[in-house]
DNA sequence: TGAACAAGACGAGACGGTCCGTCTCGCATA
DNA sequence: TATGCGAGACGGACCGTCTCGTCTTGTTCA
């Protein structure tokens, strides 16, 4: 044992302790830039630096895609609200109306629209980013979510028995597939009648 | 009225009788092969026609895209098959189960899943490929399926006022959202636990 | 009827661009 | 002294457009 033991690869990684938060600070809110005004399949690395002011190699240096880049840069948003709480009333339909009727408008917000549907298709097509986000951002909400499940399987609306990340999917991927295909428009009367039809799937 | 007046854009559009099928249908194929061996974000359309044995301009001449020339390749393979129908053995249960079991196969097919997942990024990012895609291969398939609903709808295995549309999308969203995002593997008992769900929503 | 002609799609590839990812430069910060 | 930094040069890959000369097809006229 020669050297020191406790070195992973020191040749290729940089030293995170040494990084510029300016310069990060500033290639994410370039990058968040940029995807509104291109959109995210014109968006270059090229562009990014420049706008940020930042050369090519310390984007390179941190990040290894494009798709990496605009993950992190819309995530950081995201990630703030980590205490998510969904309403509760006691009335889980009435409540998870009004959540789905909220999910729905924000599809439809322009400004949320592009950096979304930016960030979906990335994670289809990187299995390693489709990971990050599970653990990052799926995860988290899907949990919230659960919990409001579970106290409505205490008061008796739901069967105690019900497979809640199956339920999650029946009440969620309906509205994600019309919104990212395009299938059918997305309205609050489709809110609705989708919870319905659940509902009815899950009640004793 | 000086000139003829069937006339819609003749300094833009070629004329589609004079096409080569035979540089057609070799465009399509060298596509296929090349979204098999490199995968869609590496595919170029320099690759396609140097594969094809053809001039670049003859595939900017009959495709927008690189996305469309995708597109066109696979489904020229689906298409084939336009008389879908579905298996109607009088148990609604059993049949949407084997269906869904076939869908879960396919997805998990190595062969299918490359092409399938390229066409999905590229129909999610792009709205006129979505309208296509929605009319040439969805909508075909869709009716099928909505027929074998009806036929459990006179059987009265299914509400009579049920919305076919919704019951399609509870049926197949779950599944294709756990496909494209990776969130949880698909497996023929999931199959079978989605069928049952949605029926119990759907049973009068 | 058949030779001459015109139109247009074709294979090939040159062309100016954009962007890629890597690689030096000094600089400055620790 | 080491290392991240801004800046940008560099070769290469593709882009989408364009110009060639060729080949096919439909029309005209002897």
């Amino acid at each position: 044992m020669p050297t020191t033991p406790q070195r992973p690869d020191p040749r290729t990684r940089p030293n995170p302790g040494r990084r510029s938060e300016r310069s990060r600070a500033a290639i994410l809110r370039a990058t968040r830039e940029l995807v509104s005004e291109v959109g995210y399949p014109r968006l270059s690395i090229e562009a990014i630096a420049a706008r940020a002011g930042v050369g090519k190699q310390t984007i390179y240096r941190w990040w290894r895609s494009k798709g990496a880049v605009v993950f992190d840069a819309f995530l950081a948003l995201s990630e703030g609200a980590d205490g998510v709480v969904l309403p509760d009333t006691g009335d889980i339909e009435a409540d998870l109306k009004e959540v789905l009727r909220a999910t729905v408008a924000e599809f439809a917000d322009p400004v949320f629209e592009a950096p979304i549907r930016a960030l979906n298709m990335e994670v289809a097509g990187d299995p390693e980013l489709a990971a990050q986000y599970r653990e990052r951002l799926a995860a988290p909400v899907d949990e919230a979510k659960k919990e409001r499940l579970r106290s409505a399987q205490r008061a008796g609306q739901i069967r105690a028995d019900a497979d809640l990340d199956l339920a999650l999917e029946l009440l969620y991927a309906p509205l994600y597939q019309r919104w990212l295909l395009r299938s059918a428009p997305l309205t609050p009367e489709y809110a609705d009648a989708l919870v319905e039809h659940v509902l009815r799937a899950l009640r004793p």
